[in-house]
DNA sequence: AGTCAATAGTTAGCTAACTATCTATTTGTG
DNA sequence: CACAAATAGATAGTTAGCTAACTATTGACT
């Protein structure tokens, strides 16, 4: 056997994977009634932050690439919840708003996802959920450089 | 535009899915240069971890399903890493263990762990790293609750 | 003005995970 | 003991992300 102090159960890194995973797969049953997965939801919650946005600036707010975005654009607009049109400014780009149809899903699911967020900090005091998100904003920061 | 008070980009299970993903990338890129991913890394690891363990035990450690594993250990085997052996006591099961040219790349891996652990957590005290590590367990465990 | 590099988005094809379903074996119960 | 339920692992097919390579457009620099 190697001989080593590293110990993979009380990583931090292993347990980012395992949180994420689950939470996405949490939140995807939660939204299925909604006919929304996170994906989907996200981007119109922020499509509706943004009032007007492209496809570059979402993907980067939804922490994916371009390709992966297209598809979910396709969706949300075969469902009608968004609305593309192409930039008066910039041929290239393509503007995402929300239909009405697509505000009332969004704000229909709001209460969802708060509700969600609650359930999974409970029990945690806002101090150490604040220490938590700069620890993990911090080791955010030292991945991206090497 | 939707009124809430909930905001994504302060949220903590946002911030996992983006740590995962950047983790598993860097760490993918480590360990490009020794012919194994973080998967294939963390299995020899835990086969090394137990000297002798089955496919669901070990699918469950590294957090993944049963199906996901099968083509890890073929790959593993396949580089000669591992040996499977059957079970002499229960003939389903498939009995997992490093050949010495397992140990040796899991040794030759560790350092790099270790140092890749070391930059991630980079000006972060360990109190802080206790508390988020803390924090990180709590949610896991609020989630699968529901 | 003309060309060349950069940018927005798309398409095609890959990967690593997943679920559902299958076989082989074991366990537990009438 | 026999048979039903559970368990270990494999297979097939799906998914959500990725990279690489493409088109169309824009911007920058002679």
């Amino acid at each position: 056997m190697a001989t080593t102090q590293f110990d993979l159960d009380s990583c931090l890194l292993c347990m980012t994977a395992r949180s994420s995973k689950l939470f996405a797969k949490k939140f995807n049953l939660a939204l299925q009634p909604f006919g929304l997965t996170k994906s989907t939801w996200t981007a119109i919650y922020y499509i509706d932050k943004h009032e007007q946005i492209n496809q570059k600036t979402l993907a980067e707010l939804l922490g994916i690439k371009g390709p992966s975005l297209v598809k979910i654009i396709a969706q949300l607009q075969l469902a009608q919840l968004i609305k593309v049109t192409p930039s008066p400014v910039d041929k290239r780009e393509r503007l995402l708003t929300l239909t009405p149809a697509g505000l009332t899903r969004l704000t229909d699911g709001l209460p969802l996802a708060e509700k969600f967020q609650q359930q999974v900090t409970h029990g945690i005091t806002q101090a150490d959920l604040d220490i938590a998100a700069t620890v993990m904003t911090q080791m955010l920061e030292n991945a991206e450089q090497f």
